[in-house]
DNA sequence: CAAGAAAGTCACCTGCAAGTGACTTTCTTG
DNA sequence: CAAGAAAGTCACTTGCAGGTGACTTTCTTG
């Protein structure tokens, strides 16, 4: 039997494809960006390999598609609320501390963008590329919401938060393979929100007249 | 003609060895770790493979070897200066950002270092193993300095610190990559001044009741 | 100086991932 | 319902990296 009949034509085409896409990111979240291969991805969508280059022109062509469908970065939502509630409070220092917090909380639970970041440190590849490009776009979105709700942010400011952020990049790529970092335990929320807290700390010390 | 004769055999026999462990370094500064090979150190070198069998046992034995010899990290006689000159000083906030000052620069000057860094960030190996002995060594020593010279530093204060230094390393590590991080040129020492001139904003700003 | 050991060379085997062309099966449509 | 096109399968080639055994050359030493 070649394939299993039921849907049609058009239909299984459609979903060949989609096992496809979804293997890379299985792959990805399994074995890392470095076991993306022709034989791996077809053997982990329970595919034969020459498809991916009569469907998507090879390798490329499918991390290329899988990448525009992907979710890699958290969205406005999910750092500043659906209501955009964060940006009504009105302790600054809180707020920066807040979206840190978020955007912490939302790498972690992306095994797929955690791997893409730190692929990034090591070469630059089309699916870096993608992830760079999103990032982009988001971080703009966010400073204009955030020009928009009518914070200033100081020069100083904005300086430390961006080091901040880095730095939680950082760690959370380092949390994969290490549990503790200056006292701080990686590994649980715990150990994120004593982090945080010395990130407000900060941010309140430069308030500070 | 199979050798260049001229020397004694022993002496002929560490050349060859040095010229190995030298190659290994000038592979991962000149396309990275994971362009080592057997076939590619050889080649390197000006050798035969067969010797890296022969006399490391394999290619994990000679990047073992290297590792051993070759100068990961910074030296406390490079942070503090040979004769400490700088735990002298009585700014605190100072002392604390030209430490992260000269981390910074000393990475930046190591090219392998930084490259095994970044790889510390995808894989654990050999390489990056031991990259974490060394530096854990002198991050040691580095703390014991400076409690003997007296110097008493807040736990909101280390764990600052630390977070900076994440973000150092990944902005060095990041540099090799992209030029601009939050305005600061990642490819100027005036850049990583003006990076490091935030660093010491927030360690005055802290040390403010 | 002769013999053996060590340095270095070379050819060859292995295994794996990429890639391709021709085959079979099944759906669609005139 | 027949024919062609599209979905899916399979066997094969290629290229490269790792690894090894046997060879040649040269140095040392009794």
């Amino acid at each position: 039997m070649a394939q299993t009949p039921g849907r049609s034509r058009q239909k299984r085409r459609i979903e060949t494809e989609q096992r496809l896409r979804d293997a890379v990111e299985e792959l990805i979240c399994e074995r890392g960006v470095e076991a993306l291969g022709v034989n791996a991805v077809a053997a982990q969508a329970g595919v034969d390999k020459a498809l991916i280059y009569r469907y998507f022109g090879g390798l490329p062509g499918l991390v290329e598609a899988y990448a525009q469908g992907a979710d890699f970065w958290p969205t406005l939502d999910e750092i500043l609320g659906p209501d955009r509630e964060l940006l009504r409070r009105d302790d600054v220092a809180e707020i920066g501390a807040e979206i840190l917090r978020r955007h912490a909380q939302a790498l972690r639970s992306r095994p797929h963008t955690l791997e893409i970041l730190a692929r990034e440190c090591v070469e630059r590849g089309p699916l870096t590329i993608m992830l760079e490009e999103v990032r982009e776009r988001r971080t703009e979105a966010m400073y204009a919401e955030m020009a928009a709700a009518g914070y200033e942010v100081s020069p100083i400011e904005a300086s430390v938060g961006a080091l901040f952020a880095a730095a939680i990049n950082y760690l959370a790529i380092r949390s994969r393979f290490i549990k503790l970092f200056g006292g701080a335990d990686l590994g649980s929320d715990d150990g994120w929100d004593s982090i945080i807290s010395s990130v407000e700390a900060v941010f309140r010390a430069l308030r500070r007249p």
